[in-house]
RNA sequence: GGCCCCAUCGUCUAGCGGUUAGGACACUGGCCUCUCACGCCGGUAACACGAGUUCGAAUCUCGUUGGGGUCACCA
C-alpha cells in the first residue's frame, strides 16, 4: 500500500446542514480528526450547502455545536476562518462556474436543455416497458450546436470506454467501467453547482490531499476522478469507511433510536466514551477497547481500519461509556463533577454542597453508567428529606423497623469518632445484641438515610451525610415506620 | 436488474500459511455481600458453503450463497 503520508495531511469534514450531526457522520469526522491530529496535518470543515431548499443555519449551527461537544476542533472552517475562505459552498460560486466554463471551452462539458420534466417522463417511459432497465441520459444535447435562450444544466461528456480506477485506503484498488457512468449534470439551471463538481473543485482549492467520507460515496469517487483528471487536478487519496449500521443491520436513519449525537449528549454519555466507543467502530488497535483521546490520536491509523460494515450495539456502546466515568484515570474527580453537574441542576438540585460532592464521588463512580445516572445517585444526599421510593418505604419501614432505627441511632449517637469502622462496629454490635439478621436492620436504615432500597454502604453514605443529618434522618425514618401502623 | 464492495462467536473485533481460533459487550453458573453496583473465577458461542494452491489454509485463488452500497437537476 501506498504511503499515505507522502505529505502532511489536510482532511476534511464536509457535512450537509439538512439535519443534526449523524453518529456516523460524527465517526466520519472522528477518522479525520484522528489523521491530521496524528500527524500534524489540517482538519477542514466545509459546508456542503449548494442544495438551497434542504440547508438552513440552524442546522449548521447544530452540527457545529456538536462537533465542539466532541472536541474535535477544526483549523480551517466556520467560525475560525482560515486561508480559503470562505467555507460555504453556497459562496463559493463563482469557483464552480469558472470550473465549468473552462470545461466547457475545453469541450469537456457541454450546455444540456432538456428539463427535468422531459427527462423524468422518459425515465417513466422506460420503466414502464421494461421495469428492470436502467435510464441513462442519452446524450441529446451532448452536440449541439446552438445556444437557445433556454435554461439549461451543464453536463461532463463522459467517456464511454475504458474504466475509472482509484487506490482507497482501506478497499484497495477500486474499478468501475465507465459504461457505467452517463453524462452527469454538474450545474444546475440556477447555476449553483451538484455535489461531485463542488466537492472536487473545493477539495483541490482547499488542498485536501486525503478524503475520508462513508462508503456510500464509493460511487461518486469515479465521476470525482474523471473531474479532477478533467480539470487538470491531482487526484487526492481516498479512504471510504465502512458502514454504521443499525442495531437491526438497516441503514442508520432517523427512524432508529438515537442517531444525532446531541441526543447522547443529553442522555449523559460524556464525549470521550462517544468518541471511543466511535473510533473502535470499523478500527481496532489489537484487544484494546478503552483508549483516551490522545491514545486514539497515537494509535489511530488507516491500516487498522476494517472493511466490513458493523451495526450499532447500545449495550458495548453504554459499557465503554461507562468505562471513561468509572476510571478517574479516563474522568478525573474535578472533570466528572463538571460533566454532572448540569445534570444535577436539571434533577432540581442547582446549589450542591461542594464537601458532600466530593465524598460522594467515589461512591457514584462505580455505579453510575452515564451522568444522568449519576445526578440520581448523588441526589438524595441533598435533598433533605430525600424522596422516599413508595415501595422501599412500604417494605422496609414497617413499623417494628422504628425501634430498630432509633436503636441504632442511640448506640451510634454515643460515638465519638464518625468513621467507617466505628460505624460498622457499632453496627454489628447493635445487631448482635438483637439477635437478628443484619439485613434486618440494614434495609430500614438504608431507607431512612437515603430514600431507596439500594444505595452505597450504609456507613459511607453515614460519612458523607454527617452525624447530625445521619441522626435526623435516622429519626424521621422511625417516624414514618410508626406512621406506616396507624394508616396501614 | 447493471456496477462496486463485504463475509471470524448474537454484537464490535484480534488473526495477516502452522494458534487448544484470542479479547470485549451481551447472555449465563458461582464467589464476594448490609442493598445496589463494582470486582473476581468459570461456562455457552464463530472462521457462510464448495472447489483449488500448498506438506499445511480463518488467512492465497476461483466459484456459490448471503449481505450492503450505488445507479438524481440530494449530499
Amino acid at each position: 500500500m501506498a504511503d499515505p503520508q507522502i505529505s502532511v495531511p489536510r482532511v476534511r469534514f464536509a457535512p450537509s446542514p439538512s439535519g443534526y450531526l449523524h453518529i456516523g457522520g460524527a465517526r466520519t469526522a472522528l477518522f479525520n480528526w484522528l489523521w491530521a491530529r496524528k500527524h500534524g496535518g489540517s482538519f477542514v470543515v466545509r459546508i456542503e450547502d449548494t442544495d438551497q431548499e434542504r440547508s438552513s443555519l440552524e442546522s449548521v449551527r447544530a452540527i457545529l455545536e456538536s462537533m465542539k461537544w466532541l472536541g474535535m476542533d477544526w483549523d480551517e472552517g466556520p467560525e475560525v476562518g482560515g486561508a480559503h475562505e470562505p467555507y460555504f459552498q453556497s459562496e463559493r460560486k463563482a469557483l464552480y462556474k469558472a470550473a465549468a466554463d473552462k470545461l466547457i471551452a475545453e469541450g469537456k462539458a457541454y450546455r444540456c436543455y432538456c428539463t427535468k420534466e422531459e427527462l423524468d417522463a422518459q425515465r417513466e417511459a422506460l420503466k414502464a416497458k421494461d421495469p428492470k432497465a436502467q435510464f441513462r441520459y442519452p446524450g441529446t444535447c451532448r452536440n449541439r450546436q446552438d445556444q437557445p435562450d433556454l435554461p439549461y444544466v451543464v453536463r461532463f461528456k463522459t467517456p464511454s470506454e475504458g474504466a475509472t480506477v482509484f487506490d482507497d485506503l482501506v478497499f484497495g484498488k477500486i474499478s468501475t467501467p465507465n459504461s457505467q457512468q452517463q453524462d452527469f449534470v454538474l450545474v444546475r439551471p440556477n447555476g449553483l453547482p451538484l455535489y461531485n463538481l463542488a466537492a472536487v473543485v473545493d477539495d483541490h482549492a482547499m488542498g485536501i490531499n486525503l478524503v475520508a467520507r462513508g462508503r456510500d460515496h464509493i460511487g461518486n469517487t469515479p465521476q470525482q476522478v474523471m473531474l479532477y483528471e478533467a480539470l487538470g487536478y491531482e487526484v487526492p487519496r481516498f479512504a471510504h469507511l465502512p458502514m454504521m449500521l443499525s442495531a437491526k443491520g438497516e441503514k442508520l436513519s432517523k427512524r432508529h433510536a438515537s442517531v444525532s449525537v446531541s441526543e447522547y449528549q443529553d442522555k449523559g454519555y460524556t464525549a470521550a466514551g462517544v468518541l471511543n466507543y466511535l473510533a473502535r467502530f470499523g478500527w481496532s488497535s489489537g484487544d484494546q477497547e478503552i483508549f483516551t483521546v490522545q491514545e486514539l490520536i497515537d494509535k489511530f491509523d488507516w491500516a487498522q481500519v476494517g472493511k466490513s460494515d458493523g451495526k450499532f450495539d447500545q449495550k458495548k456502546f453504554a459499557d465503554v461509556a461507562f468505562e471513561h466515568l468509572k476510571q478517574s484515570e479516563l474522568t478525573s474527580d474535578a472533570e466528572y463533577l463538571d460533566l454532572v453537574r448540569p445534570f444535577l441542576a436539571d434533577a432540581g438540585i442547582s446549589d450542591p454542597d461542594p464537601k458532600i460532592l466530593r465524598e460522594a464521588l467515589p461512591l457514584i463512580r462505580e455505579r453510575a453508567h452515564d451522568l444522568k445516572d449519576a445526578a440520581h445517585h448523588l441526589d438524595f444526599y441533598f435533598r433533605q428529606p430525600p424522596i422516599f421510593e413508595e415501595k422501599a418505604t412500604k417494605k422496609f419501614l414497617k413499623p417494628e423497623s422504628a425501634e430498630y432505627l432509633r436503636g441504632f441511632a442511640a448506640a451510634i449517637s454515643a460515638l465519638d469518632s464518625w468513621t467507617a469502622e466505628a460505624l460498622e462496629t457499632a453496627f454489628k454490635s447493635y445487631v448482635e445484641a438483637q439477635d437478628v439478621k443484619m439485613k434486618v436492620v440494614a434495609q430500614p436504615v438504608r431507607v431512612a438515610l437515603s430514600g431507596r432500597s439500594a444505595s452505597p454502604g450504609l456507613f459511607e453514605v453515614m460519612i458523607v451525610l454527617g452525624k447530625d443529618l445521619s441522626l435526623q434522618r435516622l429519626e424521621e425514618g422511625a417516624l414514618r415506620a410508626e406512621e406506616a401502623q396507624t394508616t396501614a
